[in-house]
DNA sequence: CCGAATCCGAGATGATACTG
DNA sequence: CAGTATCATCTCGGATTCGG
């Protein structure tokens, strides 16, 4: 199914390249935060946003985690922090192109969640 | 992007909803091993998948968090499990039909994690 | 041989208060 | 506003043991 391009020649990942490449990806996008921070800021590239607004728009989620999980973010240059020259000094946070990239992972997520209410939901009658 | 079925009525969901979906979807997918072991599943329909074979395929887990994956797969009737009339007993484990749902959230995160791993090597030179 | 049950430390997560 | 500090709690996951 998923390709690799190895020496200029693309040709199929083996079933134990396809688990390490998983685990490649949720070393990276894994946890209970990541993912939903991407998402929130993938819908929103025409905004700026703030730690705040951030925080308040994705729900339940710590002002410690919200913190740890950007740093991470942004480590991996997934997403770019940009500190406002305002008072109080704000700071802005936004999905880098690459970042971007992982927008077909949460779509697939998204899509499943929405399968899976209607699921849920049939199954209670 | 994502659509969802409201009294038979189709219409774009809300970012807030994306994101409650994907909630969804990472209470039931979410953590270390889950998706691993569906797509390994998956990759194996023709084949009855033992537990030993399972804890083999998949690098670094440990049979007590196998076991307790497993049950939380097959609680969300991801997964079947058959007790084999073997001597010794054997257990059985296969991918649902609806397991099989969850497949293309799979397949974004192996692509993922392949355009990831070259992204790290070009940047390494 | 398959898998469950128990114990335990380490790390993840959370609630609340606090600083510049 | 943007985070940090502190303390409490929960979960992860290895080692070991137990039963079928």
């Amino acid at each position: 199914m998923a390709k690799i391009i190895e020496n200029g020649i693309e040709r199929e990942a083996s079933c134990t390249e396809e688990l390490y490449a998983m685990r490649d990806s949720l070393d990276v996008l894994g946890g209970k935060w990541k993912l939903m921070i991407i998402r929130y800021l993938t819908n929103r590239t025409d905004q700026q946003i703030h730690f705040k607004k951030l925080q308040r728009g994705i729900t339940g989620i710590s002002a410690k985690m919200l913190s740890k999980e950007l740093k991470e973010l942004e480590i991996n240059l997934l997403i770019t922090r940009t500190i406002q020259d305002t008072k109080p000094i704000t700071v802005a946070y936004a999905v880098t192109e690459y970042g971007k990239s992982v927008f077909p992972v949460t779509e697939t997520l998204v899509n499943w969640g929405i399968i899976h209410r209607e699921k849920i939901k049939e199954s209670m009658g």
